[in-house]
DNA sequence: ACCTGAACACCGTTCAAGT
DNA sequence: ACCTGAACACCGTTCAAGT
């Protein structure tokens, strides 16, 4: 059942480890678990140790961001064609923006919500190369300034709200079954019962299906239209 | 210039008082500053003392982002006409959230982030009454379950996404002019340059420009076009 | 009935000291 | 060079005790 490995001890400590050991942790347990004495503890060393390496807590989750959100460089720096290629582009980076929140959804909400370090850099896309990539694309892809700048911001408006709303709701999915698992008998808060809302007791069966993965296709290729009317308009 | 009155010290404490000083205290200082600690002494009593009305932070941190969300309740049980009313319903929800961001925007991360109590209550629309209302509206205005439920979560994703990153923005955007104001010269991390960037670069007065509240209603438009050739189809 | 003091286990962070 | 022990200020929470 383990998790956390305490193998190294001396020497082979290194920032990478650090923030690579406080992912796991946070995948492991989930974001409150990770204290500083408790992710030396995983380690296998002191918590002031640490400080040799990140600068402190808030440096720390800046660098699990970071870390975490470093795959979609790679897609972001992929080469198009000259015509018409822009969408292949934006699918290929969406997707792999998904990834990161289905890889590691304890941390998506630290991506969604954390201050980026410059005003115009917008979670999740908040890497400057990324968004280098992004823009330049775009333009050279036709786009004119302004409709590279719309682009980015109605695409990172549509996977902000996608990707957390599906962590989210699996996130809950995933507790709801865990009380139940517990023998919590068959309904959550006795309180207020679900019989005072009819509408919602209908619909409830349809409410409960999780269709995150049609829902994010089809809101993609719903904004590429749009994008694409905005374009050749 | 003060904050945080410490008026009352026996008797008149309740669990309206402590959550109300609770989303003062955030409001003025920040998420963090929130401790059950500083929340008693902001309210001028012992932080054990505030344990007879709510049932530790947890529940605290619930019973604020309730109370943030309760407005939408008035807007959400709203009585439009029979015939396409279904338009100016959802403009005057999307707008009552849109409100809460704004007085908020401190909150509104616990309000995006929070596991809902069930696994069908999509953030921000997080209550049970706001829920009803809005598919029994949407029911009684001619869609059918169905479009119902995707019209709910089209809808609670397209608010997700724009309210958070406009609150986000918006926060970077003060904390920079707070760095900028305490003589923090030009630029911020020195070691990465923003010359490195040039599309950023040459993007960046378009890219800083708050377009937050157009691009609210721009987005908003759009969806309702979308729900109506659903609706409509 | 309502609040406090004392106590416990935990936290982030610093710094001198150890190896 | 790298890690630890001790220390400090702070935290959430419990519970017996005060009024």
């Amino acid at each position: 059942m383990g998790g956390t490995a305490d193998t190294p001890r001396r020497g082979n400590l290194d920032r990478d480890l650090v923030v690579a050991t406080a992912i796991e942790l946070v995948g492991a347990e989930g974001l409150n678990a990770l204290s500083m004495r408790r992710l030396g503890a995983a380690i296998g060393v002191e918590a002031m140790a640490l400080y040799r390496y990140v600068d402190g807590r808030e440096d720390l989750l800046e660098s699990i961001v970071e870390e975490v959100t470093k795959k979609v460089e790679r897609a972001a720096d992929m080469d198009i064609g000259p015509h018409g290629g822009w969408q292949a582009y934006l699918q290929h980076v969406a997707h792999a923006v998904r990834d990161i929140a289905s890889d590691h959804p304890q941390v998506f909400p630290l991506v969604a919500t954390r201050h980026p370090a410059a005003p115009w850099l917008r979670p999740p896309l908040r890497n400057l190369a990324v968004v280098e990539d992004f823009l330049r694309t775009l333009t050279s892809a036709g786009f004119s300034e302004e409709q590279a700048v719309t682009a980015y911001r109605a695409f990172t408006s549509f996977l902000l709200g996608q990707l957390l709303l599906t962590v989210t709701q699996r996130g809950a999915q995933a507790a709801t079954e865990e009380v139940l698992d517990e023998g919590g008998a068959t309904v959550a808060h006795s309180d207020i019962s679900i019989d005072d809302f009819p509408t919602i007791a209908r619909l409830q069966p349809k409410l409960s299906i999780d269709r995150s993965d049609e829902e994010f296709e089809e809101a993609l290729e719903q904004l590429l239209t749009r994008i694409d009317a905005m374009v050749s308009q």
